[in-house]
RNA sequence: GCCACCUUAGCUCAGUUGGUUAGAGCGUUAGUUUUGUAAACUAAAUGUCGUCGGUUCGAAUCCGACAGGUGGCUCCA
């Protein structure tokens, strides 16, 4: 039985046996680096003309089942340096020569120069640079640092999955070189435990059910990265917004409204333009000379109402609160069904306030959040992302550690799971970063909380003291959700689509057991019933069989489902099937019909996860 | 943006080496049936085979460009 804890040995060893395969088939490649990497393995290679498919799998694997049961023993080799870079250039091996010269001329200092692939690849331990390891299995031979298995017959079990294309050391300057992955398990049972995992999550992919559900779609005349919501989608994001929205109302919030669109000038000040200009949609004017640009964020536009009358130290803070979409030209490889769009909508807020009043704004935003992913039934961590000791950073010292250590008793205010990280703020201030984990134990980054010294700045904003002397407030930029279309995306595959009964865009379908008139019509006062309680409620009255009716209610997930009949008609009761998720009990129940419908108004107001009935 | 792959009915997918009027299941519509907690029966309609161009006597099928998508790479205020 192969050792369970030498699995990234296993992993790498694969690597190895992977290219001794492909230099099997095309003596000719060139390889790059092979590291072991979460649940498996990949290798870079240049084939110079010659392109590897998926089709080309089963060959290259039926070679590497070859060389695993050859066994050939793991040979360690050392050598110079700069012997080693003669094999390299013997062998054709140019990706290799130039990692060898690199760890020669860095020397000692190589460690923060090769990234930690490339270590696992050349052997980059400082001790190791004056002689570099080698590994040879059978007729292969390749620089590595090790360690690998003893022979090619311990590797456990893997399976080739996908070839991509990817940079020579990770940039984009360098050439483009073939990267062949692979999964890797000790045992057979787990490789088919990790497909099949992998299976399920792609049963649960929020572009599959956005589709099946009907909640969202795209179209080529509007383009890639424009999602459109239909009916049933655009319930989801008007319940979530109007949730976040109440969360902060509560703490003083106020709605504001700004265009879609501004003069360029509007970022030359805020630093935008010149930052991230080749993101930003332009929009030409056919009446005027102004260039204008469709709006990235909304703070700079924010600014624009506090700053358009004076404001009194008694005036702070001032919060303006907006749903509201942004446009950023997302490169077209980098876009992804909800999760990255080229239209994104935030529930954006900014407080202006004072220093002294950073940490209750804080503390009154960190309850919002916790209480809206409690809502939501997702656990929440956060990370304080702070300045480190670098000149990196805007603003004051005194005023970044005062912030920060206000960021910090917020979070601990409000027993947030937390955990701190140096180095990670913006370059404008400290901020919380909102991570959640969904169902299937994937962390999701969904929100942040930013302190921002810089923009008030650029923005000349200020308010009177006390003193009657201009002092300059700090802005606090807030969204709970982060964007509505990032955050279905979680949601959805959290969710699996079974939303709670206040989300849910149908929360009672009611079926008819027949079309006589008498059955329709109660159904009919039913629905109007349910509806007058502000619940949305769809009858079905098709003529087919009840099974067929159930089965397709049951699909649409939605969450109560009630047949109605001559028993109904008599009884005024119904027996609801309520969806699996949500039942506490298994046995069904039956309740007088307004006492249903009154019961799942107020599970839906209270924004309850399971149902009382 | 880069690399690889993909695009056939509303959806999921067949379509043999290029060869007549391009198929199936689900869905839709119509009729029969009047249904009791996950799929009644019968019939019908539906396609610029992503778009444009090329090769060919002949293209869903081969080639090219473009658009859209998938998986990566790079990026993500």
């Amino acid at each position: 039985m192969p050792d369970i804890s030498n699995i990234d040995a296993m992993r790498h060893s694969l690597a190895h046996i992977m290219a001794t395969a492909i230099k099997h088939k095309w003596p000719e490649a060139k390889f790059g680096v092979g590291p072991a990497i979460d649940n498996g393995f990949y290798y870079d290679i240049d084939l110079g003309d010659i392109t590897i498919s998926e089709d080309d799998f089963p060959a290259i694997e039926t070679e590497m089942k070859k060389v695993i049961e050859a066994d050939y023993p793991f040979e360690k080799m050392t050598m110079p340096i700069d012997e080693a870079i003669a094999w390299a250039k013997e062998n054709n091996q140019p990706y290799k020569e130039e990692l060898l010269n690199d760890l020669k001329r860095a020397g000692t200092t190589l460690a923060k120069d090769l990234n930690p692939d490339e270590l696992g690849t050349i052997g980059g331990d400082k001790a190791e640079v004056d002689n570099v390891s080698f590994y040879k299995n059978g007729d292969f031979i390749d620089l590595c640092k090790g360690p690998h298995v003893v022979s090619t017959a311990k590797v456990g079990a893997f399976k080739l999955t996908k070839v991509a294309g990817a940079y020579w050391r990770g940039n984009n300057k360098n050439p483009q070189m073939q990267r062949l992955y692979g999964v890797a398990f000790a045992e057979d049972a787990e490789l088919t435990d990790y497909l099949q995992k992998q299976e399920e999550a792609l049963k649960r992919d929020h572009r599959k059910l956005g589709q099946e559900l009907d909640l969202f779609v795209f179209s080529d005349m509007v383009g890639s990265g424009l999602p459109m919501f239909t009916p049933r989608g655009t319930i989801l994001r008007e319940e979530l917004a109007k949730f976040s929205n109440s969360l902060r109302e509560r703490y003083g919030f106020q709605k504001v409204w700004i265009p879609h669109m501004t003069k360029q000038q509007l970022y030359e000040v805020s630093g935008h333009w010149a930052k991230f200009g080749d993101e930003l949609f332009l929009v030409k004017s056919q009446e005027t000379s102004d260039q204008f640009v469709l709006k990235p964020m909304n703070c700079p536009h924010h600014t624009r109402i506090y700053a358009s009358q004076p404001r009194s130290y008694r005036d702070l803070p001032i919060r303006y609160l907006e749903t509201t979409t942004i446009y950023r030209d997302e490169k077209t490889g980098e876009l992804n069904g909800l999760s990255r769009v080229r239209s994104a909508t935030q529930d954006d807020s900014h407080a202006f306030c004072r220093e002294d009043q950073i940490e209750n704004e804080i503390n009154n935003l960190m309850s919002a959040a916790d209480e809206l992913y409690q809502t939501v039934g997702m656990s929440l961590r956060v990370r304080l992302s702070y300045r480190d000791e670098t000149d990196a950073y805007l603003g004051s010292k005194e005023l970044w550690e005062s912030a920060q250590k206000q960021l910090k008793n917020a979070v601990i205010a409000n027993k947030l799971e937390y955990f701190e990280q140096e180095g990670e703020a913006a370059f404008y201030g400290p901020k919380i970063d909102f991570m959640v984990t969904d169902a299937i134990g994937r962390e999701h980054q969904v929100a942040t909380v930013q302190l921002d010294f810089v923009m008030p700045e650029r923005f000349n904003l200020e308010y009177i003291d006390q003193d009657g002397a201009k002092q300059r407030p700090v802005m606090i930029h807030c969204a709970l959700l982060g964007s509505i279309e990032r955050f279905l995306a979680v949601y959805i595959e959290h969710t699996a689509g079974r939303f709670p009964v206040w989300l849910a865009p149908e929360q009672i379908r009611i079926l008819t057991v027949n079309q006589e008139s008498a059955t329709i019509d109660f159904a009919k006062k039913v629905e109007v019933d349910a509806k007058e309680l502000g619940l949305r409620v769809y009858t079905d009255n098709d003529n087919e069989s009840i099974g067929k009716k159930i089965r397709s209610a049951e699909l649409a997930k939605v969450p109560y489902i009630i047949v109605l009949g001559n028993k109904e008609i008599e009884s005024q009761e119904v027996t609801p099937r309520i969806r699996k998720d949500m039942a506490v009990v298994d046995v069904p129940i039956t309740v007088r019909i307004g006492d249903f419908l009154k019961t799942v108004a107020n599970e839906s107001k209270s924004r309850v996860l399971k149902t009382s009935l």
